[in-house]
DNA sequence: GTGAATTATCACTCTTTGCTGTTC
DNA sequence: GGAACAGCTTTGAGTGATAATTCA
C-alpha cells in the first residue's frame, strides 16, 4: 500500500488532477465549494485518490507497488510512501467498494498562486530554449536565402514571366509604382498550399512549388525572392522568427499553438518549437521535461514520447474539430488559411482581419515576405516591403497590426540576403515596447547578429544578390573585392556601406520617434519615454522637461530626463561627493529597520528627530569628485571607525597605498608604522552585517619598507613552517616504523614459522622494494621466507648499495632478491 | 468582450563596523 | 596571559515584477 507523502512535495507543485480540476470551475466556486475526496478501492487494497467528485471518474487506479514501473505518466511524479492501513481495508468490507472522504479545507489561493509562479530555473531553461530556438531560425533563414539563389530556379522562373515584364531590369530608378505589375503576376499565378511535398532539400522543394506553381508560404515567399533576384533586382527573404517565448509561461501557451502549426503549418522543415522543447527539455531537466511532455503531447505529431501519453477528452475533441474544421475550409476554399492556431481562432483572425487588415485574409498572418530595394524612392532609395503572395506593395505599416490580429508578436523580422541576416524589426514595428520585454538580451542578439550583419550589408550593396558568387558568398571577402584595377567593385562596397548606413540611421530614427503609448503602465519601463508616477523610490526627472504630450492628465517626458538618486554615502563609494550647499533632491523614508536600530542606538524618539532620520537623496548633477583628506606626517586619515573604506580607488585618501596582502598588521605595528585596515565590504552572517578587511592602508612613503620587512617575515615564516612540517613529518615516520618494527618483533616472537605477514610475503615473493625509512635503530637481521619456503636472514653488501643523491634514497639489495628502500634523513 | 487600472503576491535586493570560546 | 583565529546561524523590510482581479 502506497500513500502520497505531501510532506516532501513542495507546494509548487500540487498534483496535476487537482490543478486541471481546479482550471475546470471558477474561482469562486472553487473557493466556496467545500473539497471531497473520492476513495475508490480496487481489489481491497489500492486506493485511488482524486481530488474531486469530478475528477474521480478520470482518475487512475493506482498500481501495486512494482507494478507499473515504466509508466510514465503523472503518478510518477510523486512520491510514495510505503505503508499499511489495515483498517482501510476492513472499513471498505463494511461500506462497500467506495470510500467518500469529505474534507473541509480548500486550497488556499496562496497555494494556487504558489502553482503558477515560475522558478529561477524555469526561466533560464525558457531563456535557453529561446535562443537555441533563434539560431535556428536564423539558419533555416539562411538557408532559404541560399534557395533563392539557384540560378536553375532563377531560369526557370524567368521562362514563366510575360516578356513585357523583363522590361523592369531596364528601369533606371526602381519605384514602388515598377513593382506593382510583377507583383500581381506573381499574386495571380503563385498560390499557397496547405500540404507540403518533401523533395529531399528545399531547394528541390522551391523547384518543385515553381513547377506546381503553388506551394507553402515560405516556398512562395522564396519563390518572390527568386523572381526579383532573377531580375538583378536587389532583394532580401524577410520573415518573423515564431520563436518560444522567453517566459515559460508564454511558451507553454505558445507551444501549443504551434504545435498545432505543425500539424497544418507548411513549415514543415522548420525546427518544430514543441520539439525544440522537447529535445532541449529531455537534456536539461527531467522535471521540466514531464511537464513540457503533458502539455505538448496533445499535438505533437513528431514527439514519439509524447504519444505514450494518454490523451484527455478535451484534446481528442479538439483535434476532431480541427479536422473537421480543415477539411470543411480545404473545401470550401481553393486556398486556406495557414498555420492558424486552431478553427476557432482562425475564424476569428479571418473576421478582424476583414476589418482590420483584409490583405492579408488569403494566407492568414504575415510571416514571410520580401523586401526590394528601389533606388527611385526618396532621394536615396529605400526597402520596400513586397508580400507578392498577397499581392501586396510597400504594406510595411500593416504588419504589425496584422500580426496583432492574428496573435503572432511582431518580435524578430529578420531580412536575409547573401548569407547574412539583418534584423529589420524596427521597420515593421510601430510599438517596440511592447515586444522589447519579449526579445532576448540585446548584447546577446548582437553579439549573434553582428557577422551576419556584415555579410548581408556586403551583399546587398553590390546590388543584384544573386548573379555574383562573390557577394552570396562574401566570406571571400572585402579585401579580394577591392583588389587592383577593381575600382567598380570598390565603388559598390562604397555603395553598400552607404546603404546600409542608410538604413541604419532610417532604423535608428524610426526608435527614436515611437509614438507615445496611450496606457498608462507601458511608461513603467519604456525606453524612451517616462511618467513620474511610475518612477520607482530612488529616481527623479532632471530637468523637468521637455513634456512630450500626456497620458491620462499625466505629463510625459523623455527618458533621458529620469535620474538615479543615491544616498551621500553610495555615492561615496563611486568615488563622488555631494557639491556644497546642495539641497536633496528627493527625501524618502527609510526602512523601518534602519529606523528602529538608530533609535535603539541614539534613542531619538521626538519626531524632529526622527524626520531627520530619513534618507536624503542626491542626484548626479549635484555631485563632484571625490575630494579625500590628505595623508599627513605618516598618518593616514581614518573614518569614524578607525579604517579606510576602500570601495574602489577612488576611495583611498591621497597618499596613501593599499596593500592587499595578509598578515600585514604585525609588520605595520614592529616597524611603527600608522596605518588603517581596509574595509572593503560587508558580509552577512548570522542576522548580521560584518566588516570585510582585506590588507592595510599605509602612507605611500613606508610602502617599501613595509614590503621588505613584509617578505623578510614571511622568508622566516616560511621556513619555520618548513622546519616545523619536517619535524612533524619526522615525527610521524618515527611512530610509523616504530609500529612496523614492534609488529615485527611481536610477529617473529609468537607467530610460527608458517605464518607471515602480508608485508612480508609481498616482499619476498615478489621480490620487489619496499619503500620505507627505517631509522638506525631498526638494524637487527630480519627474517623472512623465501620463494623455496627456507628461513632465511637477508643481508645487504655495501657493493650492492646505490644511493640516489637527489632523493636521498639508499636501496639495499639481498642476493636472495629482496630488496629495499631506505630514505636517509 | 476587451483593455486599462488596481490589487495581491512572490522573489529578489539591500542591509552594513561582533561575540565568544579555543588555540597557540 | 594575551593575541589570533574560528565558529556562530541562517534577517526582514522594501521594492519591483508579475499574475489575478476589478473596473470602465
Amino acid at each position: 500500500m502506497r500513500t502520497r507523502n505531501t510532506s516532501k512535495r513542495p507546494a509548487q507543485n500540487p498534483p496535476e488532477q487537482s490543478e486541471d480540476a481546479a482550471k475546470a470551475i471558477s474561482p469562486k466556486s472553487r473557493d466556496k465549494r467545500k473539497g471531497k475526496l473520492k476513495v475508490g478501492l480496487d481489489h481491497g487494497s489500492s486506493v485511488k485518490a482524486c481530488g474531486t467528485d469530478d475528477d474521480a471518474k478520470e482518475c487512475a487506479p493506482v498500481k501495486e507497488e512494482g507494478e507499473g514501473e515504466n509508466e510514465g505518466d503523472a503518478q510518477t511524479e510523486m512520491d510514495w510512501e510505503d505503508g499499511d492501513i489495515p483498517a482501510m481495508e476492513g472499513f471498505a468490507h463494511e461500506l462497500g467498494k467506495e470510500v467518500t472522504v469529505e474534507f473541509t479545507d480548500s486550497p488556499s489561493s496562496v497555494e494556487k498562486r504558489t502553482s503558477q509562479r515560475v522558478s529561477p530555473e524555469e526561466k533560464e531553461l525558457a531563456e535557453v530554449v529561446h535562443k537555441v530556438h533563434l539560431l535556428c531560425l536564423l539558419a533555416r533563414g539562411r538557408m532559404v536565402d541560399k534557395a533563392c539563389n539557384d540560378p536553375l530556379t532563377q531560369a526557370s522562373m524567368l521562362s514563366l514571366l510575360p516578356s513585357n515584364l523583363l522590361k523592369i531590369t531596364e528601369t533606371p530608378n526602381l519605384t514602388v509604382d515598377n513593382l506593382k505589375p510583377l507583383v500581381n503576376w506573381f499574386h495571380s499565378n503563385f498560390q499557397i498550399s496547405t500540404e507540403s511535398v518533401d523533395k529531399g532539400s528545399f531547394e528541390s522543394n522551391v523547384r518543385f512549388a515553381l513547377q506546381n506553381q503553388k506551394g507553402t508560404a515560405e516556398e512562395v515567399a522564396a519563390l518572390s525572392v527568386v523572381l526579383f533576384r532573377a531580375l538583378n533586382l536587389t532583394a532580401r527573404f524577410v520573415c518573423i522568427l515564431d520563436v518560444t517565448s522567453l517566459k515559460p509561461d508564454g511558451g507553454n501557451q505558445e507551444s501549443h499553438r504551434l504545435d498545432t502549426k505543425a500539424i497544418s503549418s507548411p513549415i514543415r522543415n522548420a525546427p518544430s518549437t514543441s520539439l525544440l522543447n522537447t529535445k532541449i527539455d529531455s537534456c536539461l531537466t527531467p522535471r521540466r521535461n514531464k511537464r513540457y511532455k503533458k502539455e505538448t503531447a496533445p499535438t505533437s505529431e513528431k514527439s514519439d514520447e509524447c504519444a505514450e501519453e494518454p490523451k484527455r477528452k478535451g484534446d481528442i475533441e479538439f483535434e476532431m474539430q480541427l479536422q473537421m474544421a480543415l477539411s470543411a475550409t480545404a473545401t470550401t476554399t481553393k486556398t486556406t488559411v495557414h498555420d492558424s492556431s486552431s478553427p476557432a481562432e482562425s475564424s476569428g483572425v479571418q473576421r478582424k482581419l476583414r476589418g482590420k487588415s483584409a490583405i492579408w485574409s488569403r494566407s492568414g498572418p504575415p510571416l514571410y515576405w520580401t523586401e526590394v530595394y528601389c533606388s527611385g524612392e526618396t532621394l536615396n532609395g529605400r526597402w520596400i516591403h513586397v508580400d507578392a503572395v498577397n499581392g501586396i506593395v510597400d504594406g510595411e505599416d500593416k504588419i504589425e497590426a496584422a500580426a496583432a490580429v492574428c496573435k503572432r508578436p511582431l518580435r524578430y523580422a529578420i531580412a536575409f540576403a547573401g548569407n547574412g541576416a539583418k534584423d529589420v524589426t524596427r521597420r515593421y514595428c510601430l510599438q517596440w515596447y511592447k515586444i522589447a520585454p519579449s526579445r532576448v538580451n540585446m548584447q546577446w542578439w548582437d553579439k549573434v547578429m553582428a557577422p551576419l550583419t556584415e555579410l548581408e550589408s556586403v551583399a546587398t550593396g553590390l546590388g543584384s544578390i544573386n548573379k555574383d558568387n562573390t557577394a552570396s558568398n562574401p566570406t571571400v571577402g572585402d579585401k579580394q573585392l577591392i583588389g587592383p584595377g577593381n575600382h567598380s567593385r570598390l565603388d559598390h562596397i562604397s555603395c553598400s556601406s552607404n546603404r546600409s548606413a542608410l538604413e541604419d540611421m532610417e532604423l535608428e530614427t524610426r526608435a527614436l520617434t515611437e509614438p507615445l503609448p496611450t496606457n498608462q503602465l507601458a511608461y513603467k519601463n519604456h525606453h524612451l519615454y517616462a511618467i513620474e508616477k511610475w518612477l520607482t523610490k530612488n529616481q527623479t526627472l532632471y530637468p523637468r522637461g521637455p513634456v512630450l504630450g500626456y497620458c491620462s492628465g499625466n505629463p510625459v517626458y523623455p527618458r533621458s530626463c529620469v535620474q538615479i538618486l543615491q544616498t551621500r554615502q553610495k555615492w561615496l563609494r563611486e568615488g563622488l561627493q555631494v557639491r556644497a550647499n546642495q539641497l536633496p533632491a528627493k527625501i524618502v523614508k527609510p526602512s523601518k529597520k534602519v529606523v528602529n536600530s538608530e533609535l535603539s542606538e541614539t534613542s531619538i524618539c521626538d519626531a524632529e528627530e526622527q524626520s531627520k532620520a530619513n534618507l536624503e537623496l542626491y542626484g548626479k548633477w549635484q555631485l563632484e569628485p571625490l575630494q579625500l583628506r590628505h595623508a599627513e606626517n605618516g598618518i593616514v586619515p581614518k573614518n569614524e571607525h578607525g579604517n579606510v573604506e576602500v570601495w574602489s580607488e577612488k576611495c583611498i585618501p591621497p597618499g596613501t597605498v593599499h596593500l592587499r596582502l595578509p598578515r600585514l598588521v604585525p609588520v605595520a605595528k614592529r616597524l611603527e608604522i600608522d596605518f588603517a585596515p581596509a574595509l572593503v565590504g560587508f558580509e552577512f552572517r548570522n542576522a548580521r552585517t560584518y566588516p570585510v578587511f582585506e590588507g592595510i592602508v599605509i602612507c605611500t612613503e613606508f610602502k617599501d619598507a613595509i614590503l621588505e620587512a613584509y617578505a623578510e617575515e614571511e622568508e622566516r615564516r616560511e621556513a619555520a613552517e618548513k622546519k616545523r612540517d619536517e619535524a612533524q613529518a619526522l615525527n610521524r615516520w618515527f611512530q610509523l616504523l616504530s609500529s612496523i618494527a614492534t609488529r615485527q618483533r611481536l610477529k617473529n616472537s609468537y607467530a610460527g614459522p608458517s605464518s607471515v605477514s602480508p608485508l612480508e610475503e609481498k616482499s619476498s615473493s615478489g621480490k620487489s622494494g619496499m619503500v620505507g625509512n627505517f631509522k638506525d635503530e631498526v638494524k637487527r637481521p630480519t627474517i623472512m621466507i623465501s620463494e623455496d619456503g627456507h628461513e632465511h636472514e637477508h643481508v645487504f653488501p655495501v657493493e650492492d648499495q646505490i644511493f640516489d643523491e637527489e632523493t636521498a634514497v639508499r636501496t639495499k639489495r639481498c642476493p636472495c632478491g629482496f630488496s629495499i628502500q631506505v630514505e636517509e634523513l
